[in-house]
DNA sequence: TTTAGCACTCGGGGAAACGGAGTGCTAAAC
DNA sequence: GTTTAGCACTCCGTTTCCCCGAGTGCTAAA
């Protein structure tokens, strides 16, 4: 059976009625809907014969179609028109996105509650690093008699900043003799080999400058693994329970139970990165939980050594094109703000010591 | 009517085998329960005298009966037993409070998962500064031609830094200058006076000069600002779907879509400071969204110039006396981790620039 | 004051009945 | 060959009804 330009027409009506009012689309509203100068009978043949090539589904026998997980491929390969974001949306998301500045991780999770709010989805986020970080260079600075400020940059230009104390006291000449020594021998290290060379240190020099060089480099190993560490955000759970779906909280709990179960279960969505866009529809899904439910992810670029997937979790009821179009344009402000940009970048931050 | 022993004992029974359960506890059970050698007749009898009272309500004619919420107050006033924590319900809470140094506001997120996931409900956390915070300190760091580092540090000793770009380039002697006009002339002030010291500064300087010197000036201020503002965080909101009470929907929505809110609605949910604990039952909530929902509170110190709020949300029917046990010893450990602790302290980071 | 006994109330749950939307098929019309 | 009108049929969601049982409140006896 051929896939006719009217069959298009109708599949195409039959799914977006039922995105926008999720119930069941029958013949008679079909001819209303599509445009189509024919009878709801003409229209029900071709149904039926949609049906039989797997593009719709009925729940029952007496009730209309609605689409199956290859009509909605179908639908989003093919079919689905660009969605013009209006002024106002465009408008709306540059005015979220101009954020003061902030951590990373940071901002990484505003962007996230933001597209929530945005999309009426639920939305997670995660970022991860293209390649090995590694110091560029230490900074220390005397507070007071028994404390110093470690500064650390790494060669992507990410800082961050410790206080340290030390009960017996040290001089001016001493920190800078400390900071030479980590400026040479431990700077543009992987982890390992910071770790090893911290190792080997440990013979041949007296133990009190051992510590203090081995609390330094231990902050900038935990810095290093805090950058590369994959961490996953959720916003907006709650959104689920909007749409009619989830108003049996049966279908809902396992999936709000493991979106909110961020931190722990890494989420195992994977990521086509030869693609910006990447849609999974229901059953395309591997995980369980995703089985009636469809994922939209785009990803942006942050600076040039990170990466950030920030994805929409939806029903796969889901208004595509909508989605599609603000994400895409969401991720390229992300992309544009964490580059050079024009969009302030989020600054540098912070610290607490108490 | 006074309130004799055996009602006391009636009571208790009823709100903790409810509290269990529940289900509206009927004559029979409480005799069971309340362990006097009564029959379920004399039960009726008094229990008609509480519901009298106020203290119970009937669901319908033929239910068993419910606490009210002047219910539960008494009996979390008098008639609750300390609920002592297992070896395990402690270890596990230091466990999870073992933290690695983070920045203050993710600490106080983490904690929040941690506590409701310890006590299966939403909780949500806020932080406030008591004194005014000001700037003790400035450092500038150059980092090459055209870029330094600004290092603030403030009188509580939180440690923020930023990457500031300059088109012109700077020398080091230039770079030495301005840190001295930083820290002669900005430091010890509130924003406000920040700000007006700058705009006074701006007329007799040049003015390349007093652009380095905003920049650096305008990051404080934000730095201050952003230690002032009063954040809340929640977690673990789904959590409420869990808990027969929410099981339909129109129940749950209102509070989690209050709950989820956050950032923008601040959660205006009154601490009372002369106490440690809080809790607010029912209708004692001034929201409106918490008319059906108990909150119970602690707050604990973080440093000498911040207190921070920590609460459990869930149904009338919470465990209060699990609860207020595990809270208070979370509460206390915060304490503890913020002061000069054992814990280790959430100490120094970070910082990023794109 | 406590207890046994009993009539009464009321909500929850299951069975049965109803209505309506939508289908698939057939036969006629184009 | 394709489209259309007509019609019987299916099946879901809703409503109605009825029954059951838990629990009460009252009365009268212990």
């Amino acid at each position: 059976m051929e896939m006719t330009e009217r069959k298009k027409r109708i599949l195409r009506a039959i799914v977006e009625s039922y995105i926008a009012t999720a119930e069941p689309v029958g013949s008679k509203a079909v001819a209303q809907l599509a445009g189509l100068d024919v009878s709801s009978a003409t229209i029900r043949n071709e149904m039926a014969d949609l049906t039989e090539m797997g593009l719709l589904e009925q729940p029952h026998t007496s009730a209309g179609r609605i689409p199956s997980a290859t009509g909605y491929r179908l639908y989003v390969n093919e079919l689905m028109g660009e969605h013009q974001l209006s002024m106002q949306e465009t408008q709306r998301i540059n005015d979220a996105l101009e954020m003061k500045i902030e951590e990373l991780d940071r901002v990484i999770d505003r962007a996230g509650k933001v597209l929530s709010k945005i999309s009426d989805y639920p939305v997670f986020s995660m970022t991860e690093v293209k390649d090995i970080v590694t110091v560029r260079r230490y900074d220390l600075l005397m507070v007071e008699e028994n404390a110093f400020i470690a500064v650390v940059m790494t060669d992507t230009s990410v800082v961050k900043n410790k206080i340290i104390r030390i009960p017996d006291g040290l001089s001016e000449p001493q920190l800078q003799m400390l900071s030479t020594i980590l400026n040479s021998s431990f700077t543009g290290l992987s982890r390992e080999q910071m770790a090893q060379a911290l190792e080997k240190m440990a013979d041949h020099s007296t133990p009190g400058a051992f510590r203090l060089i081995s609390m330094v480099v231990e902050f900038a190993i935990e810095v290093l693994g805090e950058l590369r560490r994959q961490t996953v955000h959720t916003a907006g759970i709650t959104q689920l329970l909007e749409h009619p779906e989830y108003k049996s909280l049966d279908k809902a709990k396992p999936l709000m139970r493991f979106l909110s179960d961020d931190e722990t279960a890494q989420l195992p969505i994977p990521f086509d990165g030869s693609q910006n866009m990447n849609i999974l529809i229901g059953p395309e899904n591997v995980n369980e939980a995703f089985r009636d439910t469809s994922v939209v992810m785009a990803s942006y670029d942050i600076g040039d050594n990170m990466r950030g997937v920030i994805g929409v979790v939806g029903p796969t009821r889901m208004d595509y094109a909508k989605v599609t179009a603000r994400l895409s344009y969401f991720a390229d402000s992300l992309t544009r703000m964490f580059g050079k940009g024009e969009l302030p970048p989020p600054a540098s931050k912070d610290d607490f010591e108490a």
